[in-house]
RNA sequence: GGCCCGUUCGUCUAGGGGUUAGGACGCCAGGUUUUCAUCCUGGUAACAGGGGUUCGAAUCCCCUACGGGCUACCA
């Protein structure tokens, strides 16, 4: 029997969730729904003096907002919690004082100002300073002190910190499912800290027994954890655990120029690198978020999922449903790939005309302050004629705003390209078809203009295009008997004998 | 500096010994005698370099270059 898929995105609250971290999520999301499996949220705050407050809250708003909520962690409790590591601090020690008594870990009481100097001292000589078997003897620790004085300083109260012995002379076959096998020489692995000296464990060791303990069966995360994988396949060898697999994501890079996307970037490219806006205290700064500058959650679920990962096939436009049908952490990436806001465009535009109505017409009032007193139900009708043709809610306007009030400036060329000899009369001509058009539909309407432009043999282009003109004040829009229609009779009319002075 | 990972059009990528190296974004050009389009059609443009292996290499191996990550009592 497999075991059950189970998955975490294990995210510190030291700030708003970026792009990377919501790819990072997406990608765990799909892998477990894919298999039936949960998705785990777990708030790594292991580091106090980091903590930000709104953090923890923003993230789980942020997946919400994504749609790719978590199955269990803080708040939805699956029998694995509590899902906050500060609130497991009690549960580490142990798993220290384990390794220890398996002379896997020992304590050490050097101070940070003797360590730098140490590196300092190295780097003098051209060396690297690296804490394991070279010199871990001539440092203090219980490996180099007698078990007297280590209870002594113990007993004292002095403060310590607990190290991993990392093994000596060996060979370590690792195995990651994006990057295949990564052979690691333990000669270079440094006995890393396990233990904090302030009480709480580091995210080395309370990352691998909380994935132990919650059972989980794939660690899926950026690849900046890439060179931490020996000393976690080492932890599970130690405690003796199964270790889960592992698959190392591309990691997500800046437009142009060198290095991984940053928070910085969307302020210095003038595009959100955050699901949502948030606001730093500290910096007095307003971050640009993807949901405020009009971007639709199931677009920039789609552009995510691309980033590093293809199905293999030519299609590019993917529900959600159909990403958890296709996806396989085998066809992820090795190499990172750049941010681009321009293909992230294109696929907003692809999912507008998918958005509810409703939805649009709502946003669209609140953004135009012409449209508070506009009926809502009209204001649906216009988007309905013109969401295919924008990419945002705030482009809307521009392709809309002639439902809504008389043209008053009217483009140039398109008066040159619409207004030419004989223009009048067909214009005249026009206002008598509106006029005596009784049922006034879209569909009598086209009627009526069709059979006369037919019967006389006018040519469409010589009467669409004036007309096109006097409704909208421009070369292009959308279908004109739907403007004729919305807008009304009297205000069609009115329009047309506008222009009709104007030649 | 050390260690690890990577490198196909400007960008996201397909392709895993024999392909005219495919698609998408962007960009450019066309689409006017039934309106309009963000729609349609077409074009532009890539295997980092050098050595091998092989009848044959974008594909396998090595080296170099470049890029990225890590190198904290941060995650």
């Amino acid at each position: 029997m497999t075991k059950k898929v189970r998955v975490r995105f294990a995210p510190s609250p030291t700030g708003p969730l970026h792009i990377g971290g919501v790819r990072t999520a997406l990608f765990n999301y799909l892998f477990a729904k894919k298999h039936g499996g949960d998705f785990v949220l777990r708030i790594e705050d292991t580091d106090q003096s980091r903590f930000v407050e709104g953090a923890e809250e923003y993230i789980i708003e942020a997946l919400e907002w994504c749609g790719i909520p978590f199955d269990e962690g803080v708040g939805k409790d699956g029998g694995f919690g509590p899902y906050r590591q500060s609130e497991r601090k009690h549960l580490y020690k142990q798993y220290a004082d384990q390794l220890i008594e398996k002379g896997h870990a020992y304590y050490a009481f050097d101070t940070a100002e003797a360590l730098d100097s140490h590196r300092k001292d190295h780097e003098a000589k051209g060396k690297t300073f690296i804490y394991n078997w070279h010199n871990r003897l001539k440092l203090t620790n219980s490996l180099s002190l007698s078990a007297e004085e280590v209870q002594e300083k113990i007993d004292a109260g002095e403060p310590y910190v607990v190290r991993f012995k990392s093994p000596q002379d060996e060979t370590l076959h690792l195995k990651d499912i994006v990057r295949g096998d990564i052979k690691i020489d333990t000669n270079i692995l440094d006995d890393k800290v396990l233990f904090k000296s302030d009480g709480m464990p580091t995210y080395h060791l309370a990352n691998i027994v909380d994935d132990h303990l919650m059972e989980i069966t794939h660690v899926i995360r950026g690849e900046e954890w890439l060179p931490s994988l020996a000393l976690h396949f080492l932890l599970y060898r130690s405690f003796e655990w199964e270790a889960p697999q592992f698959a190392h994501l591309p990691l997500i890079l800046k437009p142009t120029g060198k290095g991984k996307l940053s928070k910085r970037d969307g302020a210095k490219f003038g595009f959100p690198v955050f699901p949502m806006e948030w606001n730093d205290d500290k910096e007095n700064q307003l971050y640009l978020g993807f949901r405020e500058e009009g971007y639709f959650d199931d677009a920039l679920i789609n552009f995510l999922a691309f980033l590093g990962w293809n199905p293999g096939t030519e299609q590019e436009i993917f529900s959600l449903e159909e990403l958890i049908q296709e996806f396989q952490l085998e066809r992820i990436n090795k190499a990172g790939a750049r941010f681009d806001i321009k293909k992230m465009n294109w696929f907003n535009l692809q999912y507008m005309p998918n958005q509810s109505t409703k939805t649009l017409a709502i946003a669209f009032q609140k953004d135009r302050a012409e449209l508070a007193d506009i009926d809502i139900n009209y204001i649906e009708l216009v988007v309905d004629a013109v969401k295919k043709r924008a990419s945002f809610v705030k482009d809307l306007w521009n392709v809309s705003h002639f439902f809504f009030e008389t043209p008053t400036s009217y483009d140039e060329k398109a008066r040159k390209k619409s207004l030419k000899e004989g223009t009048g009369d067909i214009l005249k001509k026009l206002i008598e078809i509106i006029e005596s058009t009784e049922n006034y539909t879209v569909e009598d309407l086209k009627t009526n203009i069709k059979g006369w432009i037919t019967d006389n043999e006018i040519g469409f282009g010589k009467v669409m295009q004036p007309l096109r003109f006097a409704l909208s004040g421009a070369i292009s829009g959308p279908d004109l008997f739907t403007i004729m229609f919305l807008i009304g009779k009297q205000e069609t009319i009115k329009r047309i004998e506008k222009v009709l002075g104007m030649l």
